[in-house]
This record gives C-alpha cells, sequence and structure tokens, in this order.
DNA sequence: AGATTTGTTATAATAAAGATAGAACAGATT
DNA sequence: AATCTGTTCTATCTTTATTATAACAAATCT
C-alpha cells in the first residue's frame, strides 16, 4: 500500500498514516488479518520517526481497526471484533460537518447524493482490488 | 443561543464554540445577519479568554460562515456568499470519516440512515423555533 | 542456540498549537 | 465625549507533535 505524507498539512503525519490505513482497507487494497510493516521499515521507508509510526498504531488500536500483538506486529482487525463506541464516535464526527454543510446552503439531497458517491469510490476500488 | 465548553475535551475550544454556532444556525437559533456577541462579552460569558473566542469567530469566517466587519462586530453570512471552495474541503472532511465507517463495518444504507437521522434533527429543530 | 526483529519504555530536545494575560491603538457606535 | 469594537503586540504557560538515542525483553528467524 502507497501513503504519501505532506509535511506541510494541518493534519499531523500520525493521523494521515492512520487514515490512509483506514482508506486503503476501505477500498481493498489491505484486508482483515494481513499485517502491517513494523514501526521501525514503516517509518524508514516513509523517512520519519519510529515513534510517530507507533502512535498511528496505536491510534488505531485505539478505534479498534487493528490489533497489536506486543513485541509481535501489527494485524487488521476483522470488522466483527468492532465496539458499539465505534459508532458513537463516528456519530460525535459525522455531526459538526452535517451542521456546517446545512449552514453552507446543501440540501439534503445533496448531502446524501455526497455521501453515496463516496462510499461509491471505496466499494468500486474495492472490487477492482478483488 | 447557549454554548456549553467541555475544558477536559480534547477537541479545542476555539472549535468547540465555532461548531456549536454553526449547530446553532443549523438548529435556526440564529440566522443569517443576526450579529454575534462581540470577542470580549462573550469570553466574560464563557469565562474564557477574549483572544480565544476571536480565533473562533476568524475560524468561521475563513469557512465563509460570518462576515467580520472590522471595529463592528461580526455578523452570520447568507448562505448565498458561499464559494465552491467550501463544498471541496467538506468532502475531504468528510472523506476519512466514510472510509472509517466502512471499515468499522457499516453498509451503505446504515451509513445513510445515520446521515438522514441526523440532518432531521437538525430540520426538525429548525421548525420549532420558526 | 544464537542472531535478528519486534514493540515497549525511558529520557531529552525542538517546534508548533492552544490558551491565557495585559496593554495599547484606532475606527465605530452611542 | 465616552464607550465599545476588533486589531495588534508582547509574554507566558501547557500540551501536542516530531525527532533522536538508547536500552530491554519477548518473539521470530536461521
Amino acid at each position: 500500500m502507497i501513503i504519501r505524507i505532506e509535511p506541510e498539512s494541518e493534519v499531523p503525519i500520525y493521523l494521515q498514516i492512520a487514515n490512509q490505513i483506514i482508506e486503503g482497507i476501505a477500498r481493498g487494497h489491505i484486508h482483515p488479518g494481513q499485517s502491517l510493516p513494523s514501526v521501525r521499515t514503516f517509518a524508514a521507508d516513509l523517512g520519519i520517526n519510529m515513534h510517530t509510526v507507533n502512535k498511528s498504531y496505536h491510534h488505531l488500536e485505539q478505534k479498534g481497526i487493528i490489533q497489536i500483538m506486543p513485541k509481535s506486529g501489527a494485524i487488521i482487525a476483522s470488522p466483527q471484533d468492532f465496539n458499539e463506541t465505534s459508532i458513537t464516535r463516528l456519530k460525535d464526527a459525522f455531526k459538526p460537518l452535517i451542521a456546517e454543510s446545512l449552514v453552507v446552503g446543501m440540501s439534503h439531497q445533496q448531502i446524501q447524493e455526497l455521501v453515496t458517491s463516496m462510499i461509491e469510490v471505496f466499494k468500486n476500488s474495492k472490487e477492482e482490488t478483488q
């Protein structure tokens, strides 16, 4: 999986990595059960520090998206391993964005279309990879 | 409009304020053209620093949601004043959330239902207020 | 078994962001 | 004229983000 880091971005590097891993799973480039590169080799590939990658992994583990096996490595979790709190957190994250969309003048339909088209993008690239 | 600040939240105060103002507009508690409290009085009401409120306002102005009249005050902008870049930024913000929703195991329908129910919440409280 | 790789832990340093504080300025409002 | 407004400036403090070394012990590989 190819990950690109924008050092000048306002979003921190460890979140850029985490988000792109999540995207990679959604697109089917990587699958549950597969292992992620070690924090050291990943950091070397990206040209960044080991601890930054480590922070990404723990961020993903906290979300329940990966499982870190101490002294061994990290693997992508299966969807059935997720808890209800994941969805609660997602709701809280969606709320301000939907509010802003409405304030900006988007209609109910426009917002739905935006969401649908984005889901399709992920599902399409998943079909291509499978 | 009532704004509640959680000092222990991981989301910065200036964003809590901005998000709740956006929500207030979406809910119809405040309307385009209306003026926001001055940064000093608002800060006094919330028990926080003037500069934190000022940062909120400039954050909202950058999004195009309010207009700051120098040396005078801030008013809520009208939806027609918004540019296309607002929607582009929103797309980028939605992307990681939708990816995560899919990874967590939510179906296309479940995501749509989540979005729809949230939009309804805003629209309902808007009808009540009007 | 021995060497290597793994995540973990600890300490340290730097830079940026978030928040507060106080003060002064000049335009706008009353 | 007095007050209120956002603006600007300096300053301090805390937290977060990132990098840098180093050492440790469990897991893995050869």
